[in-house]
DNA sequence: TCGACATATCGAAAATTATCAATATATCTG
DNA sequence: CAGATATATTGATAATTTTCGATATGTCGA
């Protein structure tokens, strides 16, 4: 679901306050809300997320910023299908 | 692996001692044989990807066979890459 | 520099999945 | 029919995954 979301972040998540844009992403607490998973959850999902490359993450101060990387995503469903 | 080895079933096993073709794909047996996994696990394994339609099921007296079920795998994919 | 906020990390509990041995069922062969 | 062989089912245990609360770290603003 949080992939889903991430491909339209304007029809899913306000514009954040400070930035006006979604270039970088979506900010993992309105990911977070989103959900009822908790703070701890999320960070985990989003980090593993950004290990495997298929998030990238930017950073403004305090703010962890989200985006799908859909070249590797693109790589990712290219080898599922080589391979199944 | 047992999906990709169902692929080119002349590539990785041997052909059935009474069957001599793989129109139906590839004994259980022979499946099992690859793995060292229990007979159950397998059992299960290719019960399971029958019951979803992945794989089908043909028998030929006590013998199953199963085969890849290209349409539905394709589907699977493209679903896949509708939602990732 | 301190407190507030955003995120990350850690360790543990709960839930789920993988796997097996034992047993059941079905089919063939003599 | 009886034994042999192939597969399926069941119930249990081990391994893994999910998820959380608690705590740590980093950053901003007064």
């Amino acid at each position: 679901m949080i992939f889903n979301w991430l491909k339209s972040p304007e029809e899913h998540f306000p514009p954040h306050e400070d930035l006006k844009h979604f270039n970088d992403g979506v900010c993992a607490s309105y990911i977070k809300e989103k959900t009822n998973l908790s703070q701890s959850t999320i960070s985990n999902y989003l980090s593993m997320m950004e290990k495997c490359k298929i998030l990238t993450l930017t950073r403004h101060g305090k703010w962890s910023y989200y985006k799908r990387n859909e070249e590797i995503i693109e790589n990712y469903i290219l080898t599922l299908k080589n391979n199944l």
